[in-house]
DNA sequence: CTTTGTGAATTCGTTCACAGCA
DNA sequence: TGCTGTGAACGAATTCACAAAG
């Protein structure tokens, strides 16, 4: 398959949420000016976005919501659902945790595992929290492609490691660690250090 | 002044960090091509956004690390430390509130915030929390120009139109809603949902 | 020689302009 | 007429290629 831009991807996953918002309220289909306006980009450009996905709408009638969000969902989804792995039961973690747990809808399984021997054995939300070193004795690791880590920046490089023995391919990585991966795991970076530095830049701009 | 490209800062700021890590470890001058390498981008780009900010290293020695982190903070820091608002004091609030307490050191200020009376009054690492309703009477806001949202999706648009009435330019957005705000508002989308979902479709490609 | 600094070239992403269709 | 779909044009961001300097 060729290879489609982060950005293309990232927008559809946001008109997917709008899709699904709007069709709760009883909307049944939209022009992609409607949807340009609601999600801040341009109709030319959410057209070419759903080219890319190869659906079509309609001039008359734009395009069918419930129809659109199956669509773009067979395109982003796993057909089986997603499991993913969070490291490091901190604060920070057991919130990532609850908000995976009760906000999305499409995952199969969410693993836990942290590195302090003194929280293994006890559970989240009924959810047992494994020793990383365990990580091979886990059976459901096996449909688990996606990894969150947020551990103390000292182990995060360890964690990495071990998580990509164990098949990982995807990270969100919370630490400020800049992380050495293989080019076959995607990296995402969720530390909010520069985004916050960031902010307060172009806030002080204005 | 021209208008600095968002990358150029994210940029800028990572290579602080790394330039900060580096003197720690006793390093004082490096080459392009060294950052380059543990910054994972190209020796030109470093180069080219070293230009944007005017510092001059020399073909000898290359950059100075020392002087060239002290000319990227005052390119990107406010001269007298920033404030912060948190908005919201659940278990991700906390979090945030925890890091930004010990890992941030150009923060002068904390401010807490929430919509639930039942907190108000309590404390966090010693910083009180105020009613979101109160935001005109606390005195620290007059210099506090960016806020960390972290309240529940539901009260997202309100207490973002609170804050911008008391001044806020920079919004870390961590619920899931698409926050309308004045052209002159600094907005960064921090929801994990998009990276997540994101993630898992490039963990599947390879 | 190696490295920086930088205009030119290239690649990538977005928008324009318009053909085609209800 | 409205809108969608799409090649062409444009603009932004990155990389190339090379002059200048120790």
């Amino acid at each position: 398959m060729r290879k489609i831009p982060e950005k293309t991807i990232q927008r559809l996953i946001i008109y997917r949420k709008i899709l699904n918002d709007l069709r709760y309220y009883g909307e049944t289909s939209l022009f992609s000016s409607k949807l340009a306006q609601i999600a801040g980009y341009s109709p030319v450009q959410v057209r070419s976005d759903l080219m890319v996905i190869g659906y079509q709408g309609t001039p008359a009638r734009g395009y069918d919501i419930d129809d659109l969000e199956t669509s773009i969902g067979s395109f982003i989804d796993a057909p089986k659902g997603e499991g993913i792995a969070i490291v490091g039961i901190g604060s920070l973690g057991k919130s990532m945790f609850e908000y995976c747990y009760w906000k999305c809808p499409n995952l199969s399984s969410i693993l836990l595992f942290d590195v302090d021997s003194v929280l293994i054995g006890s559970k989240v939300e009924g959810t047992e929290i494994h020793h990383i070193n365990d990580i091979d004795k886990v059976q459901e690791m096996e449909k688990t492609r996606v990894a969150i880590i947020t551990v103390p920046p000292e182990n995060a490089q360890d964690v990495t490691d071990m998580l990509i023995l164990a098949g990982i391919k995807g990270i969100l990585n919370y630490t400020p660690v800049r992380l050495k991966v293989p080019d076959d795991v995607f990296v995402e970076e969720m530390d909010m250090i520069v985004p916050l530095e960031k902010v307060a830049f172009y806030a002080r701009q204005s």
